[in-house]
DNA sequence: CATTATTGTGAACAATAGCTCAGGTTTTGG
DNA sequence: CCAAAACCTGAGCTATTGTTCACAATAATG
């Protein structure tokens, strides 16, 4: 078992417009790779090979196999954006729109390759980096939640905090599901259903 | 990759007491190895070590490592009851104490050894018969609640087999998160938030 | 007690995967 | 144009792991 800690950063750094152009095929090929096989039989020679470049070229630019996951996930959590939810810290509206806002970002942010994003949850050996920014992350969207909920009239629960990490796991988990799984049931209800399920939950009252 | 579809009968039926009893010990070793280092990294050696057996032994009632994994995983469907909401078929109650029976029977299902059940779902390579094993339980119990759902007065939804998926879904992976995380929120607060998000979801008309 | 069936052993094999390195090719800079 | 830096190559090394098999030990049988 490998220690978790090993070193993330590329023993080489691209100097020329040709390194950074393999340093992304790498990526692409891995990402593809990595959705096809799972972490574990996605061997670094395959990637290379679906990359078109030599096995000793990927280590050129990662330091082992985990970096390359670690990449892929690290870009994949700075890229997710919440433009819906942010929309709403400007001008808020029903409590049900913002609910669905949340909803329909979770949902957009697994839109591409559900698959991939299912080995990165799922399989990716954690280092204490990609820990540390998963954490990071998780707390500043965190805190989005939060303040949205303490802002809007209309949430009665007992406690802001924990309303927040329940509705943020349950938006997360459910669409992960809905999104890995062969679609049993379509998007649209999915969304609908799931919207009022957390909707009544924070009008709460009754 | 290897096909998940390799045979996962022993070569060997136990015939002798002595022989049932290496078994057991194989697959109390087998929990404790998985759970302690995953799947990958808990190798079949480490397994024999931990279970003082010689590997010889282990290949002998188990024709390879899923079949250990898979027989765990079997086991644990098996086992898993859903005592408090069977009771509700003979008695129902308020539609907030049926829920509460739900949310109770999925805690208690993950109440032994969370961090073994976590490798089993998310790393369990999954034989045609595993699958079907999981699909058959997951069908009984959706079918179980959905009729409770349907037999009870005080639920309100558009479709009741949405319903019913959509609540198994989030009683499940809600349940699942918090029981395998570092505790952030008290048993007792997930509990009752939980049971309150579904029932007013179920509720539904507002 | 003798024979057979069952169970246990562990060194060794084969397969595989991560990764290195010595050397070749391309680009850059002066 | 040429030397140095950057980049690329891929055969093969190292390490690990799942698994086998010839043999030994133990229990059942009659």
């Amino acid at each position: 078992m490998p220690s978790a800690d090993r070193r993330l950063q590329p023993r080489r750094t691209p100097r020329q417009v040709r390194a950074e152009l393999t340093r992304e095929r790498i990526l692409a090929a891995a990402a593809h790779v990595f959705a096809e096989h799972g972490y574990a039989a996605g061997t670094t020679n395959r990637i290379a090979e679906r990359a078109r470049i030599s096995i000793g070229s990927l280590y050129q630019y990662f330091p082992n196999k985990d970096a390359i996951l670690a990449q892929l996930l690290m870009r994949h959590l700075d890229r997710g954006t919440w433009t819906q939810a942010d929309q709403l810290d400007l001008s808020p509206g029903t409590l049900e729109a913002t609910v669905r806002a949340l909803v329909r970002d979770a949902i957009d942010n697994h839109g591409d390759d559900p698959q991939l994003l299912r080995i990165m949850i799922e399989e990716a050996p954690m280092s204490r980096e990609l820990l540390e920014t998963i954490d990071r992350h998780g707390r500043e969207r965190g805190a989005q939640v939060r303040d949205l909920l303490a802002r809007h009239p209309d949430v009665h629960v007992r406690d802001i905090d924990t309303a927040a990490e329940l509705i943020m796991v349950t938006v997360e988990l459910n669409t992960h599901k809905l999104m890995a799984d062969p679609r049993t049931i379509p998007v649209e209800t999915f969304e609908q259903e799931l919207v009022d399920m957390v909707t009544r939950y924070l009008r709460g009252d009754r």
